[in-house]
DNA sequence: TCACAAATGAAAATGGTTTTCATTTCCATG
DNA sequence: CATGGAAATGAAAACCATTTTCATTTGTGA
């Protein structure tokens, strides 16, 4: 296993708390941090399970992390801008908890996302 | 320019209307019909700037297509086995209007996904 | 100091997607 | 019918983010 570099998380916050792993990467050289691309990546995927950042995509496919609050929530995200707004999704918990009981299914989780145009674009 | 081969539209429908490029494409093989992977992409590029189809992202970054209009529904899918039930998602499609017009968000869709484990497992 | 686990990073592998480019198919025109 | 150019096609190569491999370094407890 291995734990996270702080100095990777310490430069995510610097960069607003939003930067996909090559950003943070590059970030780091250019500020003269001695530091691999896979520290960078293990670093963020160990922040990922732990809970402290957020993971989404961009249009393209690439990953951004984002420093996140620690509730469960869901993103409303724009198609044009990339903009996300994090959103409480109590309603869908319910949803997916009656689904899936329905079903007889245990162990329960679930994705959801919005996506659109925000008035700005 | 291209236009879209109809074949890789039909394919789609047929496949849900909500699959990736290397699925329709494996799908389209698998069906006998001789298509290379670039027309595939091609043409479902171009759907998506025709505003025929939709794209979003998977949680591992491969983009997936979805008709936009035609009725859509959900899936409950177990961790154990990958087997998947279609769900209807009345409850979501509701959710997911207001919350986005509450922020000012327009021309509106959403993914939903629900996993756990079913009874077998 | 010694031994062993964890961390690190360079380089290679992976895999979805895009680009290149040579070839084939269409189609309007003479 | 030609025939000539535009559009479509697809195999192979290029791209690029991400993951894996593996040899090396660092840290730590005995």
């Amino acid at each position: 296993m291995s734990r996270s570099n702080p100095r990777v998380l310490s430069t995510l916050e610097r960069a607003g708390g939003f930067a996909s792993a090559q950003e943070v990467y590059r970030l780091m050289q250019r500020e003269g941090e001695s530091i691999g691309l896979t520290t960078v990546y293990r670093s963020l995927q160990s922040l990922v399970s732990d809970k402290i950042v957020d993971v989404l995509r961009r249009d393209d496919g690439e990953a951004i992390y984002r420093m996140c609050g620690g509730a469960h929530h869901h993103h409303l995200v724009c198609k044009g801008c990339g903009d996300t707004v994090e959103i409480e999704g109590g309603a869908i918990e319910k949803w997916a908890k009656t689904i899936a009981s329905e079903h007889g299914f245990k162990d329960v989780g679930h994705t959801a996302e919005i996506f659109g145009l925000c008035p700005k674009c």
